[in-house]
DNA sequence: AAAGTATGCTTAAACGTTTAAGTTTGCAAG
DNA sequence: CTTGCAAACTTAAACGTTTAAGCATACTTT
C-alpha cells in the first residue's frame, strides 16, 4: 500500500501540487486560493488519508524538528526520568527525541554526536562525558545548538542547566554535623567533572567550616568501570579503625545504592552505627529500612528548561548563553537518625 | 557553516556529482571509476569533513533507517532497561531509535503512532496500551513492520517476544507454597492485557493444584491510574482479619515497590508475617531489608530479540509472523523466609 | 579498416515537499 | 478599447541524494 503524496491528490483534484500544498499547508491568504478550491482539496486528503512526508518537508526545510539527546545511560532511574520529561516537553513543541547512551565514555559520546548530527537533528541535549570538553567546543564552533544538563565544563562557557551542586552537598553534609556526626566520610567518582568536582568541595567546605577534621582523607573516589569493587575497598577503608566514619555522603544514586548494598551486607546498622545521606533519588531510598535522606533534584523542571532553552537556541541561534541553576530540596529520613 | 554537499565535492573536484557519489557510497567498482580519481574525490572529502546527509538519503530511499520505540513509561527501570538495550542493539545496525511513553493510555498511543509513522521511521517496537488492538491491526494492514514487546494480544497474530507469564506466575506461587505459605494473595493490575491475564492464571493454576483455597478471593487488583490508593486498599484487606494472607505475589515491580513501601508503613515483618514476591527485577529489591525474591525478565535477550525481528521485517515485509518466548528466572532471596 | 568493447565519466530523473515567479482570465478603470 | 490589476492557478526550481542510461574516447579484435 503506497503512501499518498501531494501528487495523489492534486491528480485527484485535477490541479498542480503547488496548489495542493499551499491549502495543506494552510496558506490559501497567502497564495489567493479559491475557496471552493481549497474545501475539494481538503476533503480529499481526508478521504485519502494523506500523512505529510515529514521527511521530505525536512529536506526541503533545513529543519528535522528532532532533538537528539545523549544520556550517560538512559537506563540508570535519574538519566530515565529526565529523559522522560525531555521527550514530553519536546512531543508538546512538535519535536522528536532520539537518544543515545554514552556510557561516560568520550569514544561513544564523539560517535553518538557524529550519528544524531548525520541524522541532522535540530539540536542536542547532552549530559557530556570526562574529557569530551572537545567534542563540545566543536559544537560549538560549529553552531550547532546544544544544552548540556546535569554538567558542564566551567572553563568555556556554554547553554547549561545544573544544580547548585556546591551548596547542596555543602547543606546535605552540614545536615549531618547538625545531627551530631563527627567523622563524614564522602565516597564520589573519580572524574574531573565539573558537578563532582563541585559536590567534593561543598563536602570539603562544610568538613572546614565545620571544624571536622580529617575530611581529606575520608573523601574517597570509586571509577566507574569498577564500581562494585572500589566502593567496597572505599567502605571498608572508611568503616574499619579506631576512627571509622559515622556518617558517608554519597555523591551519586548510584554510589549510594551498591554502597548500600554493601553496608547491609557488613551488617553495619543504619543511623545507628553510620548514618547515609545521598545525591538524586531512587526508590531504592524510600524501601530501605531506614528510608534514606537525599539531595532530590527537581527533574522536571531540569527538563522542561533544557528543551525550552534548546528550542530557543535553534530558533535563534545568536541568542545569549543562558545558564540555569536550579536548587535542590534536601529530603529528610531516617538515614540520618534525625526526624526533621 | 553551511553543510557540504556532494555537490561541493564535486565542484572542488571538477567532476559531477554523481561520480562523487559513487566513490562515496563505494560502488566504484559498478561505475567503474578510475583509481586516480577515486583517491582523489576521498580526500577532498576527508578535507571538507563531508558528513552524507541522511534526510536527502531517507528521501530517496524511501528508508529512513529509523526505529520508533513506543513504552508505557521510559522513566520505569524495565522499560528504561530495555530502551537501553533496544538503542544499543539498533546503533550496531545503524539504526537510530526515537522513543515516546504512551502512559497506558490508548489516545496517547495512537498519537504516538501517528507522530512516528509521519517521522517515516521503518519500523516499529511497542510494549501495546489496553483497548490498543484496534490501532495494532490497522498497523498490520498498512503492512508496517512492528514488533510488540512485553504484552501481545492473543487474538490475532503478531509478531511479538513474550516472557511465559503463566508459568513464571505459576512457579512463584508455587514456590511460595514449597516455603509453606497457606493463604497467598497476588496483587495485579485492572486490565484486560494478556501478560498480566496470564500471571494471574498462573496464580489460580498453581493455588488450584496445590489445593489452596480462597485464590479468587485473595487476587487482587489495582488501577494503574489510582496505583496508590487502590494498593493500599488492596493490602488493607489482604492483611486484616483472622484469614490474613501471608504471602504477596506482585504482578509487577511497580506494584511490588508501591506495595512494599506500605506494608512497611504497617510494620508488618517480612518473612516472619508476610512472604513476598516480585515480577521484574528493581534495585529496590536488593536494598529491601529482606532482599525480594523475584522473577527475573532477561532484558537483554528481550530487547536484543525484539531488534531482530523487527529489522528481518523491514528487510523482508512478507516474512512469517516470529513468536519469540523467553524463559524467566526465579531468583531467590529471604522475603520468602527460605535460603534456596 | 571496420566493428566491437572496455573504460571513465556525465546527464537527467527521481524521492515529496515548498515557494518564488510566472501565466491566464475576467473585470473595472481610464 | 486599451491598460491595470486582482484572482486563481501553474511552472519550475530547489533541498541532497541515488542510479539508470547515455556519451565519448581509447583499445582490442577480426
Amino acid at each position: 500500500m503506497k503512501k499518498v503524496s501531494l501528487k495523489d491528490i492534486a491528480t485527484a483534484a485535477g490541479v498542480s501540487t503547488a496548489l495542493v500544498s499551499y491549502v495543506l499547508t494552510n496558506k490559501e491568504k497567502e497564495a489567493r486560493i479559491g475557496e471552493e478550491m481549497a474545501k475539494k482539496i481538503r476533503e480529499i486528503a481526508r478521504q485519502l488519508n494523506y500523512q505529510p512526508n515529514h521527511i521530505a518537508r525536512s529536506l526541503k526545510s533545513g529543519k528535522s524538528f528532532t532533538i537528539g539527546l545523549i544520556m550517560a545511560d538512559i537506563s540508570n532511574a535519574f538519566f530515565a526520568s529526565i529523559a522522560r520529561v525531555i521527550e514530553d516537553e519536546a512531543k508538546r513543541n512538535n519535536y522528536t527525541v532520539i537518544f543515545g547512551s554514552s556510557d561516560e565514555n568520550v569514544d561513544k559520546s564523539q560517535d553518538l554526536i557524529n550519528v544524531l548530527l548525520n541524522r541532522q537533528v535540530d539540536g542536542l541535549i547532552i549530559t557530556p562525558t570526562e574529557g569530551s570538553e572537545k567534542q563540545i567546543a566543536w559544537l560549538q564552533e560549529q553552531k550547532v545548538p546544544f544544552v548540556l544538563i546535569d554538567r558542564y565544563f566551567p572553563t568555556f562557557p556554554t547553554n547549561h542547566i545544573a544544580v547548585n551542586n556546591f551548596e547542596s552537598a555543602y547543606e546535605a553534609v552540614a545536615h549531618l554535623v547538625h545531627a551530631g556526626r563527627k567523622r563524614i566520610g564522602m565516597i564520589a567518582y573519580e572524574t574531573t567533572l565539573h558537578h563532582i568536582s563541585e559536590r567534593k568541595r561543598g563536602y570539603l567546605e562544610a568538613m572546614k567550616d565545620h571544624r571536622m577534621e580529617g575530611a581529606e582523607k575520608r573523601l574517597k573516589t570509586a571509577r566507574y568501570a569498577h564500581l562494585k569493587t572500589d566502593i567496597r575497598a572505599a567502605i571498608d577503608q572508611l568503616c574499619t579503625g579506631p576512627e571509622r566514619a559515622d556518617a558517608i555522603f554519597f555523591a551519586t544514586n548510584s554510589l549510594a545504592i551498591e554502597g548500600l548494598k554493601y553496608i547491609n551486607e557488613l551488617r553495619i546498622r543504619i543511623p545507628d552505627i553510620l548514618a547515609v545521606i545521598a545525591f538524586d533519588e531512587g526508590e531504592a531510598f524510600d524501601l530501605f529500612y531506614s528510608p534514606v535522606t537525599y539531595i532530590q533534584q527537581p527533574i522536571e523542571q531540569m527538563g522542561k528548561e533544557a528543551v525550552r532553552v534548546l528550542l530557543e537556541q535553534i530558533k535563534d541561534q545568536k541568542k545569549i548563553i543562558e545558564n540555569i541553576y536550579i536548587d535542590t530540596t534536601l529530603v529528610i529520613r531516617q538515614s540520618c537518625g534525625t526526624k526533621h
